[in-house]
This record gives C-alpha cells, sequence and structure tokens, in this order.
DNA sequence: TAATCATGTAATTACATTATTACATAATTG
DNA sequence: CAATTATGTAATAATGTAATTACATGATTA
C-alpha cells in the first residue's frame, strides 16, 4: 500500500513542467545520460541534476552509473500506484462528475441546507 | 487541452497530505463548511484555509457563500484532464512496465550501449 | 600521464510554501 | 442593537524549492 509521503513525493515530482518534460524524454530514450538530459533543457546542468534528484526520490527515474557517464531509465510504478489508489478513491465520482459540477455552481445562489 | 500551468497547479494542490484529505472530506460531504472542515485537522483554521485557496486555484474545490458561512465543494474535471492526459503519454509504457524495471534494475551492471 | 569529458558537490541567492497569532468584517440571534 | 458565530485579512517566521557560479572528483583517451 502506497504511504502518503510517497504520495507527496509523487505528486511533487510531477508538480513542475521541466521535470514531466524530463520524464517524457526518459521514457521516449531509455539509458539516456545526464548531460545529453541537460543539453534539452535551457536552463544550467546543476538545475536540471536537481530536478533528477527529485524525480529519483519520487522512485519515478532509476539510473546508474556506466563508465564516467550516468544512464537514466524511467519507473512506472508509483505513477501506477498513484494511478490504483485515485482510481479507487474516485472512480464512482467521476462517473457522477457532471451533476457534481452543476451541484458546485449553483452553490451561491442555493438557500441554506438542514442538518449540517 | 491541458495547460503546464494548469498540471502543475494540479499536481501541487495534491501533493500535500492535508490537501489529500480535505479533498476526501469534501467529496464525502458536499457542502460541507469551512469550520466544520477545518475542525478535522490539527492545524489551524487559517492553514486549513490557505490549504483550500490552493484547491480553488487548482480547480479541484469551488466554493460558495451561504449566509455566514462558506460551503465547500470538489470538482475532478483537474483530475480527470490530467488522467486523460497522461493515460495517452503512458498507457503503453504502462502495458510494458516489468520489462522497463528489469531493463532499468540492470543498469549499473551493463556494458555501455553503442550509439548513443 | 596530461588533457579532456561527464558527473558531482558546495555555497549562495531569490522566491515560494506552510504555518502561526492577532485583528477585521459580515451574518445571525437573543 | 449587542453578543455570538463564521469567515477573511495582515503580519510574521521557519522551512523548502529552484536556480546560479565555481570548484572537485573520477573515467577515458591521445
Amino acid at each position: 500500500m502506497i504511504t502518503n509521503d510517497e504520495m507527496d513525493a509523487t505528486f511533487h515530482a510531477l508538480a513542475h513542467t521541466t521535470r514531466r518534460a524530463i520524464l517524457d524524454l526518459v521514457r521516449a530514450e531509455p539509458g539516456v545520460t545526464v548531460g545529453k538530459m541537460a543539453s534539452n533543457f535551457d536552463v544550467s546542468r546543476i538545475a536540471v541534476m536537481n530536478h533528477l534528484a527529485v524525480l529519483e526520490k519520487a522512485g519515478l527515474v532509476i539510473s546508474g552509473k556506466d563508465g564516467r557517464s550516468r544512464r537514466l531509465y524511467m519507473n512506472v510504478m508509483p505513477i501506477q500506484d498513484v494511478y490504483d489508489r485515485w482510481t479507487d478513491t474516485f472512480s464512482a465520482h467521476w462517473a457522477d462528475r457532471l451533476s457534481t459540477i452543476k451541484h458546485a455552481a449553483e452553490a451561491a445562489a442555493r438557500k441554506p441546507e438542514e442538518g449540517n
């Protein structure tokens, strides 16, 4: 069972455009090196390495040394875990989402509800 | 089409245990008030209001005044949008996740690859 | 082995996040 | 209308994030 801390780390890692772009590129090119990855972005190599550290902490990226290079690989398991958890939590609600939006939209105009 | 900024906001909003708990409670009790919501947590009402502001900014919570209370409602649309986007991005990869994990696990021990 | 190449570490800076307490506003009720 | 209730705002403090430049380490190759 995925923990709250793991979910925090996974969502935080995904909450930055650059990190999502990094993840896309790792997925597209498994084994890509740190330097080649950094060359895709306008920010410094160090900034990209910091982002990689965040992604590794969340378990979304796995890496290993290969000579003087470090090769990067994606690990979808944290996303899978989050997906499984949130599907359970919200799947029933998703089916009813239109009525929920309607409900919310009318909130400001409604009379007070009883029993709350 | 969901923008990068919207995804940033949605993931950031979900990247805190308290905010996910708030979302769970709003879902369980649509129309719950701010004060009643705050009573569920150990942190101050103001802290909960700050979290609510983050959730509203991401569009995950919608609220409306009802007398001197503010009633809270969940909006699953941002989650649905993120889900749709990431299903497109990763669905093929998920199917192959076991081989990817194996690939990554062997990374440190492998010989250099050609052509990179 | 000296030069080069790829990555890693340290120090620093600017800004954002998360929380607090104290006070202000606005609606309800006795 | 005074007291209460519910929410909102302001000021502040501690911590975390995201980026930079400068330098260090460790592997390859001429």
